[in-house]
DNA sequence: GCTACATTCAAGTATATGCTTGAATGATAT
DNA sequence: ATATCATTCAAGCATATACTTGAATGTAGC
């Protein structure tokens, strides 16, 4: 019977792993893409000794892995599947916990939002030319990749930014990835406003698991 | 910003409920059918009020719910979600964690196991007649259910069975699901001795999720 | 080698978790 | 009502986790 404990250890391990918000947070970030020590604790607003040892903790797990370059460590994460499983698990949270569609009513506020668009359909409207993109994530993130043709616009630029759009206009928002509510949040805001505004399914990550096009802001 | 914490925090509870084995072992049991408390408890061998706290923690994560038969009350998955995520994890483990493929290579004894046999696979090789299906799990759960025409034979049975078995035979072995290393175990010991066994991918639970027809045997 | 910089380690504290034990609750049957 | 049974609660202990602070390590450039 010990071998069967020693497995279900290694399993619950990786769970642990996911079952803090920092660490979730950083999965997010690098969902992303590759980043260093230092800016995923600026991102995920910790200090860099402690995000250093949530990211030591995600590597025992086997989530992620490490290389070093120059005086620099550049985290990554190991396997795609762990996107899955974060996605999974929040399904099984909006559907099963109370908690969670109360805090998602209250990013709404008050807004019925539409289903979110596929991402195939909106390909298919950006090739048609006949959709808005937005994306409302922190420029760094816009420029280290984005949806080809989408408008860099984040939550406190909003406001000014509306007078650039029209009822007829067809909007999308889309973020980081399903952990990410700014998307949820300018939607909400725009169809407040009357705009035609809605979510895209996933964020910047799932569009490239997807193969779709990415567009680069070369520095 | 609170919102989104709250949210991650949700998330958050939801693979710490994962992150015990003996919860893990409750869910693997669960996977199989509802069950009280006792039950639970006795398959799990922990104590019952031990038993009844993880069982709590499980409902507090949505991950379980129960109702009151009686004197008892029967816990549930609440969400079949929650085993794709528990087969995610295990692929994680299995792809990246070192720890992981040793156990696995020491549960297969110096033998060469093959590919699992897929459940799709089994059903026809079942409708030709051309295979000899194992339940290698307890008795109690191979009478509450199994694949039609199984023969339940238990690891510490195995040794007299062989004899009813020859090299002709195609053999397929399956226990509770992708947790439950019997099979693995049985179709070690099997091929061994020069026996041409396999594991089914997966075990009941996903037999069932499939709708594929599922004997049991009335009490 | 010395210095600067990014990351990791080590120690300390507060909080959370897992398990045990024994008592309390809820439901049924007599 | 009382007795019985299944489950839950409550308290207590040992261990694990999250975060902070300050020191140690490793790499690059002079």
């Amino acid at each position: 019977m010990t071998p069967k404990l020693a497995l279900l250890e290694e399993y619950a391990q990786i769970a642990r792993a996911l079952g803090a918000p920092l660490r979730l947070m950083l999965l997010e970030q690098l969902a992303q893409g590759e980043r260093g020590v230092e800016a995923l604790a600026v991102k995920v607003q910790a200090t860099v000794a402690n995000a250093s040892q949530h990211l030591q903790l995600l590597r025992r797990a086997g989530l992620v892995t490490s290389r070093r370059e120059g005086k620099s460590v550049i985290y990554r994460l190991t396997d795609d599947k762990t996107l899955l499983v974060l996605d999974l698990i929040r399904q099984i949270a909006e559907r099963n916990l109370a908690e969670v569609e109360h805090i998602l009513s209250g990013l709404r506020d008050g807004v019925d939002a539409p289903q979110p668009i596929s991402r195939s359909e909106l390909a298919k409207r950006i090739a048609e030319g006949s959709v808005t993109v937005l994306d409302v994530r922190p420029q760094d993130e816009y420029l280290m990749g984005h949806i080809p043709g989408a408008i860099n616009v984040t939550l406190d630029d909003l406001d000014p930014f509306i007078a650039r759009l029209s009822k007829d206009d067809e909007i999308v928002a889309y973020c980081r990835g399903p952990y990410c509510i700014y998307a949820h949040q300018a939607v909400a805001r725009l169809r407040k406003i009357g705009l035609n505004a809605r979510r895209l399914d996933g964020g910047l990550p799932e569009w490239r698991a997807d193969q779709r096009p990415v567009e680069t802001v070369v520095a």
